[in-house]
DNA sequence: CCATTACTACGAAAAAAATCGTAGTAAAAT
DNA sequence: ATTTTACTACGATTTTTTTCGTAGTAATGG
């Protein structure tokens, strides 16, 4: 018991998991660096919500050494799908096929796409039987 | 000049949106009852909100009668568009593929909305050839 | 009429999120 | 060994979002 629950990431948080996740185990530095890419922030800016992050559970980290590697703690899958329910939600009514058809409509998918997309229908059709 | 630039809208003010959506023009009483079927919100809270979203251009208001009705600015599909888009980039790293991907995949959709899909695939496909 | 009710307007407080500056200290460089 | 650099910690501020109280006023009912 005593699951502890772990709140929803933040936009800047959702930011610093994203790198996390492509980059994998990271220093501040790196994060802050690649954010930087995008965006101006302040290093401090970034170790703050790090930290806080940390409090909260969205990442472990290890001390060890001077510089402390953060890393996801929740994998990456699990997280989009949590934030896709709510938007669902939120934004479609609790309708992910609505959701589904709004994306497939006013995106443009190449034909692979298209084509894994059908793949995967049928595979959900035949295993419903 | 000057295209007033309207801003997403927050996750209350969606929350509003969202009633006046689905019941058409409506005054401040009436949203407010249906936010109160979810949760509890105060009248001025409501009505502040809403007077918010009239200055950011999110909603139009009639001020004929003493109770103000306000409508929607901006289509419904048209907002969810623009949502859908934000998300995608933030929380799929701008694939509206794994995004369609993943939904299909721990949604369960019934066989009706999987043959929607399907049709809408093929309409893709004939239209891109 | 007068009292009650139903609105709007608006300031401001409370809560949540994001940003940054400063202090302290370990490591590295000279 | 002294200076410079690279970190963490943490308080505090700023910005954004949400909430609500109070005041003023038009409509409504008795």
């Amino acid at each position: 018991m005593s699951e502890k629950l772990i709140p929803k990431p933040t936009d800047a948080e959702l930011e610093i998991l994203q790198v996390l996740w492509d980059n994998g185990p990271a220093p501040v530095r790196l994060v802050n660096d690649e954010l930087n890419k995008k965006r101006e922030v302040g290093y401090t800016t970034t170790l703050k919500l790090m930290q806080i992050m940390h409090d909260k559970g969205l990442v472990t980290r290890n001390t060890d050494a001077r510089s402390h590697i953060y890393e996801p703690a929740i994998p990456k899958g699990q997280t989009q799908q949590n934030l896709l329910n709510t938007f669902v939600d939120n934004v479609f009514s609790g309708s992910a096929m609505n959701l589904v058809m709004q994306a497939l409509g006013n995106h443009k998918a190449s034909k692979d796409e298209l084509d894994q997309i059908k793949a995967l229908i049928a595979k959900i059709e035949k295993s419903e039987d």
